[in-house]
DNA sequence: CATTAATAGTGCTATGTAGTTATATAGGCA
DNA sequence: TGCCTATATAACTACATAGCACTATTAATG
């Protein structure tokens, strides 16, 4: 064990990717989709985000790679690329149900 | 399944906790807690960040919870409050491998 | 108590980006 | 062609925060 700390780069990148979903409005997003692929007048009811600020996120989710993209007709539909975003959402979520209940615990040993 | 959409509340928390992780300074400071608690005089010479940016982004961590703090004497010891925090840097990285091997693949197929 | 060392806090500037409004592009249809 | 609808982009404002220099606090030691 005891591996090297990461290069510089590494670092950068996984810092952007975290970045990406850093954003309520992103998350939503993502969470819109969760259920089946959407197109952009969709989202704008789903999210209840107004249509440029929503293209603008959607951008930056397709370059990440979070979300794909389609176009039929008129209509840009667009898909979860990667259903593993719900897993590190699930992992934090875990971790605050942890200091939760530790914080609960100490209160309780407090008194 | 078919799930109800996130509360705002639980996307507004999620996405801070994204945030703290949305920086290449603080990814280094628990990359090298991960071999172990180490001081502030430590940290500073392990990441190379000045003393006060560094004592913030520590805060950030430590009321965050991902880092907890004792204090030894003059010395302040921080060390990794939840190592889930590598299974999200692992399922991070493990998602841009993902992308970059499909990319090969459609570079091949273009040709 | 005075001094020194370790860490935290404060005030500042610069940068990034979310949200908004206005405009541009692209596809379908008369 | 010209018009309509869906989506993207540009230009802008407002706000958050990273990094820096400086000061304040806290603890050990003589």
């Amino acid at each position: 064990m005891s591996r090297k700390p990461l290069a510089p780069d590494t670092l950068r990148v996984v810092a952007q990717r975290f970045k990406v979903l850093a954003e309520p409005a992103r998350l939503s997003v993502l969470d819109m989709l969760r259920a089946g692929p959407l197109n952009v007048s969709e989202l704008i009811e789903a999210t209840g985000l107004n249509q440029a600020n929503l293209s603008k996120h959607l951008q930056l989710l397709h370059t990440s790679g979070f979300v794909t993209r389609r176009r039929d007709g008129l209509f840009v539909i667009y898909a979860l690329a990667d259903a593993s975003v719900f897993t590190l959402c699930d992992i934090m979520c875990g971790q605050l149900q942890r200091q939760a209940t530790a914080q609960v615990k100490r209160l309780r040993v407090a008194r």
